[in-house]
DNA sequence: ACCTGAACACCGTTCAAGT
DNA sequence: ACCTGAACACCGTTCAAGT
């Protein structure tokens, strides 16, 4: 892509001065328009104007950059008022990391796989934790509700991300004419997997779960 | 490493011949050996003796290699009888599922997040909805149902084989002693998030799911 | 203090060539 | 039919050097 316009060639040449705030800016950019995959340094550097090796100095590697954009992420997630109901809160929060998977779906990738075991990350484990203890469940029973709504709510965002409605990832798919006549139910099933039907479908088995675990009637 | 032992020296140089067959098993023990992100055509070419470029004579390209593991490992999935009842057979085909992801948990990433629609695929695909069927669901329940157990199973897998109890991945995790200190209660769920729980863990979701959909009681 | 540029040890893949 | 080797366009990162 051409330098902007309307600012004098020198003035474009030398952009902003580079800091931390702009590299991720720009980095969480980059991933969503070309994918985690593509992500490099030395594209980075490109969109920022500058050497990729200049990042270095900011960030000591792409991995701390990459756990930067993590932190920034968590700590952007609004945080339910204590005073709601512990089913509520847990709600709340399911809904917005849903919407930060849908924000963020190429990013999603990495937030999702990667453990939260930063200072932000931690601090969000026990918010959500303590919705658990909210509703009175003893330790055991806290954890387990825990991990059990986690399991849900990360295959969910995952598969809402990168999943089945984002097309084939084989090389070499079925085709959906042959899908149509040697597996109708198949073709019949996928298209409750569309994107239209996400929320209802979420909404199913988060409604079953916070009942079976006694948060919700 | 040396070459093997006990063939004379032209013999062990020249190997066996290179096939589809022996590729796959030499990728899938590279894979589980090194990782995911480490895993090259270079490397494998050494590992099988050969050249990487002579991989490329039976695969036309990596994703192609690692479409045939796919396919190769839903393959060796055991498919239950269907006279069993149907929530008998989706709880033995979770449970097939997660001793997969057990058995090549970093293969598993790459299984789990990609789409499964090459033939076996699809195959497979129909075994699972056919249980919902057999459940006397009708196509938008069982489509759902589906959804939302695949979306437990996903996220249950995932975490573990990649999740919390494989430590830290942040680059500069908050040490155990400050989360000790400062949120207690994510230290003492810790506890019920190492292996030796994953199984009552993982038993609590699907049995409140598998209840809630009225497959089991 | 902040950025650059050459260099190193890697990638996947193309292509012409060998046996 | 099957494999090789050089080459191309990429990676992340080190390090010494520039301003």
């Amino acid at each position: 892509m051409p330098t902007s316009k309307s600012t004098s060639p020198p003035a474009a040449a030398a952009r902003q001065t580079l800091n931390r705030e702009r590299i991720e800016t720009e980095a969480l950019a980059l991933i969503e328009a070309q994918g985690l995959e593509a992500f490099s340094t030395r594209k980075l550097g490109q969109q920022l104007g500058c050497e990729a090796m200049s990042i270095y100095y900011h960030f000591p590697s792409k991995a701390h950059l990459l756990d930067a954009l993590v932190d920034r992420t968590l700590n952007g997630l609004p945080i339910p008022p204590k005073n709601l109901r512990p089913a509520l809160r847990i709600r709340s929060i399911a809904q917005a990391w849903r919407a930060m998977s849908r924000q963020s779906p190429r990013f999603y990738l990495w937030m999702a796989l990667h453990r939260w075991n930063s200072e932000s990350g931690v601090r969000f484990l026990a918010e959500v934790l303590d919705c658990f203890y909210a509703a009175g469940l003893k330790p055991e029973q806290a954890a387990r509700g825990f991990r059990v709504l986690g399991y849900y709510l990360l295959g969910a965002t995952l598969d809402e991300t990168s999943g089945y409605a984002q097309g084939p990832s084989s090389v070499q798919p079925l085709p959906d004419e042959a899908v149509q006549r040697l597996y109708p139910q198949v073709a019949q099933a996928g298209r409750y997997f569309q994107p239209e039907h996400f929320d209802a479908t979420f909404e199913l088995g988060l409604k079953l779960l916070l009942q079976g675990l006694g948060m919700e009637d």
